[in-house]
DNA sequence: TATATTTAAGATTAAGGAGTCTTAATTCTT
DNA sequence: AAGAATTAAGACTCCTTAATCTTAAATATA
């Protein structure tokens, strides 16, 4: 469902808001390290995020990233929006050409029900919560 | 989600269990002109479905093929185990290698419930309720 | 039996995304 | 001002999947 770039790039954004919040620069190859990923992968996907208005970056020595907002303020679907898009909770799940809510088959309804709950899991929940959450019972398995 | 592979073996599925269900043989050039798509293409995808028992094939003239079980008996997560597989279902949202059950980050609890819920709805969802449904609502769109 | 029709299987090509590298731009430090 | 460090941007390669083609095998029909 989420593509690798963006399963990474939310590791990334937790990393980067456990360890330097909006306040702190982090150097992406500081992150590329911890998560034990390929640097110029991760910096690609961090130019997106870049762009997409979650982080700030701050070139030269002492440059990196940081958030560019809170992180009760950012949430996952924001970083999925940003990497992979939302076609995923806007396309047919048969893929059909012309169907509708107006001419639903047998499975349009209980699938857009699932897509929903989907899109509402990942929009309410924030970068905050997931690392407060992994802070208290799985850190060490990440970092 | 689904690969466009498999969208495309559920709607020949979906096809072939309307026009010929368990009994009457139906070319696969057929099912592809009737969907509009690549004989090619379908042709292969309709031989994982026949590996995968849910399809039997007959060669020759007047060969083709035909649900190798009624349509009530086979199931969406059937299907998309035969072409994806169930890896969707298996694997971390988030792509942590070492998580689990025992060490579960802020989104695993919640993350489990959506999956379960479309394994579920796919596991409970038969050719038979699509077809019956489509026949009624939207049938024009598709054949 | 000969021919036409259809699926089976494997080879081949095309396209898209993943992943890497190179160069440029910026900025800190000396 | 010079050099080092870091992100930005685009080009490039590689790999997987999508899509196509070719040949073989099977079978109905004449
Ligand atoms: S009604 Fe069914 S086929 Fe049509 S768009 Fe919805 S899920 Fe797809
Ligand atoms: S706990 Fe979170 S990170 Fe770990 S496997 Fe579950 S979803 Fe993935």
């Amino acid at each position: 469902m989420l593509s690798a770039a963006c399963k990474e790039s939310i590791r990334a954004m937790i990393y980067i808001a456990h360890a330097g919040g909006d306040k702190k620069i982090i150097p992406v190859k500081e992150v590329a390290e911890k998560l034990e990923t390929s640097f110029y992968f991760l910096a690609k996907n961090v130019q997106k995020l870049v762009k997409a208005g979650l982080l700030f970056s701050y070139k030269g020595p002492k440059g990196g990233v940081k958030l560019a907002k809170s992180p009760e303020e950012i949430k996952l679907i924001d970083i999925v929006e940003a990497i992979d898009g939302l076609e995923f909770f806007e396309t047919c799940l048969l893929g059909f050409k012309e169907c509708s809510d107006e001419h639903p088959c047998a499975i349009h309804h209980k699938w857009a029900d699932k897509r929903k709950a989907i899109y509402k899991l990942f929009s309410e929940t924030s970068l905050k919560d997931v690392v407060e959450d992994m802070e208290k019972n799985c850190l060490q398995i990440i970092f």
